[in-house]
DNA sequence: ATAGGGTTAG
């Protein structure tokens, strides 16, 4: 690739080039101005070649909007020729250009390295320097650093007031640490000590958490506080509040929620039948997803959609209408089925005391070494311990995953249905070597 | 003058 910004060129444009003329719509300096302004990176680019570089003032500011206009356009090598440029011109101290390369690290490496040393020479950092990287730590998934950093920014004394983007960032890290009480007590810090105001994001975070702790009184809260902030029409708050409540056990006020929605997308409706799902309420899973009424406001179901209906159908011991579903996924809806799905039909051919099939189903299928379906088949052979096939496939399990106890407690438990009592001592005592758990006491009899 | 953000499902 070309090099850009020789210094070695065109000396005779320099009355152009001073400060106060990038104003002058007649002048080159204008001209790449705007060019970033709307994005056009080569447009820019080629006026810059045009140029002599190295007389033009206000540099910080022309690297700035050219390192933007390269994260604008997703144009990485050129954003890292402009880097090799502002070292040279030891610019990169500047808080203006570094919190532009700080953006093109972030959103087209993402090379947390090189930020990160952006980010350490930076001569002052100011607020919107943290922010970068504590959210590009969250978005590189190293949210333990980012709270880190959080913290070693309020230890300097600066605060995450008048940015909720900050604050939401915080949230998140949080929340992608499983440390959900943290969120939830940074939320309300947030409300009460900054007075800052929540918006959509912040409230579907929150609420998620909620939900994962099973707060439910703290969810209602944030519910109000949902409803105060006019913010009742969003999709995203509405479907973590359908979420929520759903995970509180209220299904009937998740379906409340759900029924006032003016606007639905898919995650609504998964929502939904996720709660009547944890609630143990299957028969309401199969009946909403039978009516078609998803598909009546032009939803198709997706992959993870089909984990719950399967999974409802697996619970009702729905074999038929599993079978229906699991081929509609891929005929109909083009989905190609994932270790879930098969999870919930061999459990469901499993315990309708169709081991052949089951096994069929795992032996066909392109995860067949995954030892969570052998495991699952195993946990349904329970039922039936008294065949080939069951020693057969609890034989499996153990070769696939020799760390599970379970799948020894099966096997032992097969033998001793058939009276094989030797055998199952031997696996008892394989199991003492290999040191994985202990065997129950002969009282064992099922799960 | 220029720069920073994220949410939902089994």
């Amino acid at each position: 690739m070309k090099l850009l910004l020789s210094s070695q060129r065109h000396y005779s444009t320099l009355a152009s080039l001073n400060l106060k003329t990038f104003e002058n719509p007649q002048s080159k300096a204008y001209k790449i101005i705007q060019y970033c302004k709307s994005g056009s990176l080569f447009e820019a680019i080629h006026v810059l070649n045009s140029i002599d570089w190295t007389r033009l003032s206000n540099k910080p500011f022309f690297y700035a909007s050219l390192l933007q206009t390269c994260t604008k356009a997703v144009s990485f090598t050129h954003g890292i020729q402009f880097h090799a440029h502002v070292i040279k011109s030891g610019l990169d101290t500047d808080r203006f250009v570094g919190n532009s390369l700080l953006a093109l690290y972030f959103k087209l490496g993402p090379n947390l390295f090189e930020a990160r040393r952006v980010f350490d020479g930076l001569f002052y950092k100011d607020l919107i320097s943290w922010t970068s990287m504590i959210t590009g730590y969250v978005k590189v998934e190293k949210p333990k650093k980012s709270l880190e950093l959080f913290l070693e920014m309020l230890g300097l004394g600066i605060e995450p007031n008048g940015f909720t983007l900050s604050a939401t960032s915080i949230i998140s890290a949080f929340t992608r640490n499983d440390a959900y009480d943290k969120a939830l007590g940074f939320f309300y810090s947030m409300c009460r000590k900054h007075g800052l105001s929540p918006d959509g994001f912040t409230f579907g975070t929150v609420l998620t958490a909620c939900g994962n702790l099973g707060r439910l009184k703290q969810g209602k809260e944030v519910h109000a506080k949902v409803i105060a902030s006019g913010l009742s029409g969003n999709v995203f708050v509405e479907s973590s509040l359908v979420d929520m409540y759903g995970k509180c056990r209220l299904v009937n006020q998740s379906q409340c929620v759900f029924d006032r929605m003016s606007v639905k997308n898919l995650v609504s409706w998964t929502a939904l039948l996720g709660g009547y799902c944890q609630n143990g309420d299957f028969e309401s899973v199969i009946r909403i997803f039978r009516e078609d009424e998803m598909i009546e406001e032009g939803i198709r179901p997706d992959y993870i959609s089909f984990v719950g209906v399967l999974f409802a159908c697996s619970h009702v011991g729905l074999v038929d209408q599993g079978k229906k579903y699991f081929a509609a996924m891929s005929e109909v809806y083009e989905i190609k089925p994932g270790i879930e799905h098969y999870n919930c039909m061999i459990d469901l051919l499993g315990r309708a005391g169709l081991l052949e099939e089951a096994e069929n189903l795992i032996e066909n299928a392109n995860c067949r070494d995954e030892p969570s379906l052998w495991t699952v088949l195993l946990g349904a052979c329970a039922a039936s311990p008294h065949s080939a096939t069951a020693e057969r496939i609890a034989k499996k399990a153990v070769e696939l995953k020799p760390d599970h106890h379970l799948s020894y407690v099966y096997l032992a438990n097969v033998y001793r249905a058939v009276g094989r009592w030797d055998d199952a001592v031997k696996i008892r005592n394989l199991m003492t070597k290999r040191g994985v758990g202990k065997m129950p006491g002969t009282s064992w009899i099922e799960t």
